[in-house]
DNA sequence: CTATTCTCTTAATCTAGATTATTCTTTTTT
DNA sequence: AAAAAAGAATAATCTAGATTAAGAGAATAG
């Protein structure tokens, strides 16, 4: 359906930025890609289920996040549209993974699976090139996230986080932006709250 | 020399884990690496400068870290024997850096610069998987740790890292332990001293 | 081999952020 | 549109971990 393939253009647009693509790359990967939809709170992964695929969103935004042994969530990541997002733990192991994915709104998402990941990258290496790429990003975003937990303030790390996503700050439930940035609600209403008296 | 080839073979055997590489592939790789001696407290990478080169240790060990606004440091890395080191950014944006980077103990390097990796990737895209491999590892460990960072008590965290480097336990001084921690050397030290006393 | 500079420990005090609990508001479901 | 559920604000209390300070042992340099 041509319907699709206008979707697959918002991933292919995000390749070509990084690296060259050929029409017949293009189909290579388009035939390999399935469209899936996820409504607001429904999962994508649960915990202890093997990520399969990793998942390219079209529409919409996912968020991982881990629960830990006292009921507290974790969120290790927000994927809105022109993201992807899978367990990378699970999905390059093909072991049990510890994170669960869901839903924040109705969303799209493109589905490509490792095992059609990895076909790709010899029939298409130029694909592989553009994976090297976006994780060399995602490990420098983790490390600098890892040092700000590490020397920042709860308070500091919202400042920056309004920065860094200015567009989720409004469409977020303040919890989750709490479970983001590694403290409670409670606690991040508390900062809110002394910044907007000092304006 | 044949003695600097010798070094570099603990790269290429690293490498053959994760993928294939032929004799000519070696000979192109080595061609491009340069061998460097860095003696303990000697820097490799200054805030600041830019990462011109990624390092492979062959012996020694080095760290990477950052100074906070207070003067605190943080530590990102710590790169035993046959371990890659960087300031990931830096070198992949060839902008200014915002970590440290020197030796623990003397040590001795094969550094690889960008460019060089660069035309390594067209030249042997083998290497090229190789490296988006270990990016992918290095991701899922930086996830891991963040969520830990998040979830665990500073106590829960410690034991973690005696089981995953039971090897550092000895040889690092406790107060690089802490700032890798993210927590500070005199709680580190009460943290110990607790585990001890129930023993 | 001695002085000086680090490292580690212990202990008292302090604070950023957690916990618990209550109320109010907004969303979602029916 | 009512009922139920989830989200947000506020405040009192609590605690994991920071800070400060001081002394004892190692390591390193001169």
């Amino acid at each position: 359906m041509e319907e699709m393939k206008e979707k697959a253009e918002k991933l292919f647009e995000g390749i070509k930025r990084h690296t060259e693509l050929s029409p017949a790359d293009e189909e290579k990967i388009f035939s390999r890609l399935t469209r899936k939809v996820i409504k607001r709170k429904q999962f994508y992964l649960h915990e202890g289920q093997i990520a399969k695929s990793a998942a390219f969103v079209v529409s919409g935004c996912l968020r991982s996040y881990s629960i830990d042994e006292n009921g507290f969530e974790h969120i290790l990541q927000f994927a809105p549209a022109n993201w992807w997002i899978t367990d990378m733990y699970s999905f390059i192991s093909q072991k049990e993974s510890y994170l669960n994915i869901n839903a924040i709104e109705d969303s799209e998402v493109l589905l490509l699976t490792r095992v059609d990941q990895l076909d790709l990258f010899d029939e298409v290496p130029t694909l592989e090139r553009y994976f090297r790429i976006i994780t060399e990003n995602s490990l420098v975003n983790s490390h600098r996230r890892l040092l700000d937990n590490m020397s920042l303030t709860a308070k500091e790390r919202y400042g920056k986080f309004c920065q860094v996503y200015p567009t989720l700050i409004n469409t977020l439930p303040q919890k989750q932006i709490a479970q983001f940035l590694g403290i409670t609600p409670e606690f991040l209403s508390k900062v809110r709250n002394e910044s907007l008296r000092k304006k």
